[in-house]
DNA sequence: TGTACATCAGTGAACGCGCGTTCACTGATGTAC
DNA sequence: TGTACATCAGTGAACGCGCGTTCACTGATGTAC
């Protein structure tokens, strides 16, 4: 008997983490199996014993993030699924609109680094991308209720992840740093107006 | 002498537009040059009297969409770049956030259709990408300013490209078509209602 | 008006490289006895 | 505790295909005379 599952596991891990850094930074067209291979240091052939196809990895890697990078990005803004309270929205507008997440390509939402990409790739990939969404949106839902009630918020939720993500997507895109920066800001005061506009109306 | 500049005017133009169809169908990546210019009706070796490189064509085709098929794409949502006024912003975001240009993958503004694309491209490919973006906030600014004066106009007219260019991106990507047209209409009903209270503003 | 000719847009075969995938193999692991 | 062995993760060479680019050639165009 040859290794034990957690090894495996372990190893299966480090090529997702691997693949998901490296499409983050250069897409998935351009990046290759050997490259996530090397970057997990691993050589070529072995990746078949892990996954049936590179466009498998694909889903693996942005589903990955949700639990793996993402988790991690959620604790250090102060985010936590479990107890969801009226800061969290807050936070994550904060923490999605900021410097440190635009800088950091390795690290960065998929749904600001693949767009694109995930546009075009299976049912499967899309399908992880719009668990990425569904999640931020909850989120936002969820910490709109705890101030003013559950109706009309859904819309608020969704406009909130679309002003962030596009804020993102923009800022991530356009070569000029000044601007880039400039767009990023302005998306975050928005959506920070656009909840202070909720407490408001609590407070009445 | 042969072929006057009307005629390789023409031809050139008639390669950027299938290029512009074909890489916001299906990327730049997977679009190949046969694919291109069998599009347009020619063969393979003939690119290289038009183009650079393929990716001088990306450039171009990214530039292309603001005086062509955009203006095409203005005209339709009754706005008149020379004559922006207070009903520009209102034309803009319903015309941007519409089903029309959510299904329209072959007209679609490139900041939909390409963004993690261009992100990876060369310096003037992002710069192309910009100069829609700066052509957008320009529109949203000037409009925005006939209602309500100059000052503080800059950041809701940033936060409203992110609002559109964010709303559409999210709608187009994920495979929930309910889920996507719900996206698409919370933004723009949000993007409305930002300019609204504008209004509200200039009354007071 | 008609003909020779210079130009270069357009053609399609060929080149060369890179990448996803396959495959025969190696060798580390941990169980069986 | 020690040894033989079955398993399969990992290796790296090889395959085959596709695509960007090059190149020698063709033939339509419109000027020159």
């Amino acid at each position: 008997m040859p290794y034990n599952k957690a090894h495996t596991a372990q190893v299966k891990n480090s090529i997702v983490e691997s693949a998901r850094i490296l499409f983050n930074r250069h897409g998935f067209e351009k990046v290759t199996i050997d490259q996530i291979m090397a970057h997990a240091g691993l050589t070529r052939g072995g990746f078949y014993h892990h996954f049936k196809s590179k466009e498998a990895l694909y889903q693996e890697a942005v589903m990955g993030f949700l639990m793996g990078r993402g988790a991690q990005w959620r604790c250090q803004a102060g985010i936590d699924l479990n107890r969801i309270d009226d800061k969290a929205a807050i936070n994550m507008i904060k923490a999605y609109l900021s410097d440190q997440h635009l800088t950091d390509l390795d690290g960065q939402c998929p749904m600001i680094a693949l767009p694109s990409d995930v546009a075009r790739a299976n049912q499967q990939v899309k399908q992880s991308y719009q668990h990425l969404l569904e999640g931020m949106t909850y989120l936002f839902q969820t910490s709109l209720a705890t101030i003013e009630g559950d109706e009309a918020n859904r819309a608020k939720a969704l406009s909130l992840s679309a002003l962030c993500v596009g804020g993102m997507v923009l800022a991530r895109t356009i070569p000029d740093a000044v601007l880039a920066e400039e767009i990023q800001l302005a998306a975050q005061q928005t959506a920070l107006s656009l909840l202070s506009e909720c407490q408001e109306t609590q407070d009445v």
